[in-house]
DNA sequence: CCTACCGATCGGTAGG
DNA sequence: CCTACCGATCGGTAGG
């Protein structure tokens, strides 16, 4: 049977192998600090044989940041609900986002974020239309906490703070015996949005 | 004249053109990406010469950072003074930060931002007291504009989230003609103040 | 600070 | 997917 474009994207067998091993190394090592031999080793593999699957190192980062664009809006849309107070939207947005970025093995986003630039500039501009449909989701949320008087500046300029804020904990937070990213979310939220409303 | 220890510090002569030509690259391209001979080639040496001035790629960036921090602590202390009061502190540090990390030619610090897993653990471990003290002069502020009732929210969460948010600027923040950084401090500092105080 | 060079490692390929 | 290899480039050095 082809393979599916389902299957692509889920980057099932071999070739998941190596986009997961290769965003590991990539997030430790950064893009250029990352050898194909690094990478091939980690899943076993002599220092040829990813290209039988790949067919340069930049088509794999390619692969990486798109799964992670993948997993990322997947998980995002499966939070919004038009049915939610703006605050319990928020929450959840958060709860995800932070997941996304510093869940252990959750690496495809951050090597996004910190290796962007690696990107050749075609790839850049494709990818750029998926990476503006996220900030679109995030963009619509905080209008609503703003339309709602919860948040009262410029809504906008709003979103790149929080996203900075957030995306800059992949530089120093460091996971804490016992899942404490529900925790990290309740103070994240706590922080942006005042003291008004009640953690859950 | 021996070279004196001011001297070593603020980079001066040929020496200096190499840091401030590698902070350049290694903010372009990364650590990795930039190469020994374009870091030569960028200030109209051949391959081998900066070896003259440095051991090795690592000490070039080890000069980087120290320079960095020594700048950057240096126009930080410039703007302490505990007869102000707490909201204006916290502007005047705001003011400053972006200036470390956005101005023209200001490469040092996003260079240890964005490049520091590539220090030797040797060296991470002795500059990571400078960038404590840094630290600290950002933490006596929040911790006394949650004295005065301005902020609420865990005082030291409160410096993650605020330095996260405009170190991740870098990523982001394109100059526009006009200084526009004074706006922007203006627009970080509302943002994170609420709108009680009026900018100036 | 240049010239000329070193061994090591890099991404990538051909043939099986 | 492995074996064996390629040219290019890397950080770094010796001698002047």
């Amino acid at each position: 049977m082809a393979r599916t474009k389902k299957e692509i994207s889920n980057e099932d067998g071999r070739r998941g192998e190596i986009v997961r091993a290769a965003a590991k190394l990539f997030r430790d090592k950064g893009y250029d600090g990352a050898s194909m031999r690094a990478i091939a080793n980690s899943v076993g593999m002599q220092c040829g044989s990813p290209f039988y699957h790949f067919a340069s190192k930049q088509d794999i980062l390619v692969a990486v940041v798109e799964e992670g664009l993948r997993q990322g809006l997947e998980k995002t849309r499966a939070v919004v609900d038009p049915n939610l107070d703006g605050i319990e939207q928020f929450r959840r947005l958060v709860q995800v986002h932070l997941s996304i970025i510093l869940e252990d093995g959750n690496d495809f986003i951050p090597v996004m974020l910190y290796n962007w630039r690696c990107l050749d500039d075609a790839h850049q501009r494709r990818l750029i239309a998926t990476k503006d449909e996220y900030d679109r989701i995030w963009q619509a949320a905080i209008d609503k906490l703003y339309a709602d008087g919860v948040l009262t500046k410029a809504p906008k300029f709003a979103r790149l703070m929080i996203l900075g804020a957030m995306n800059f904990m992949v530089t120093w937070y460091k996971p804490r015996l016992g899942g404490d990213l529900h925790a990290m979310s309740n103070e994240v939220v706590g922080f942006f949005l005042g003291q008004a409303q009640e953690v859950a």
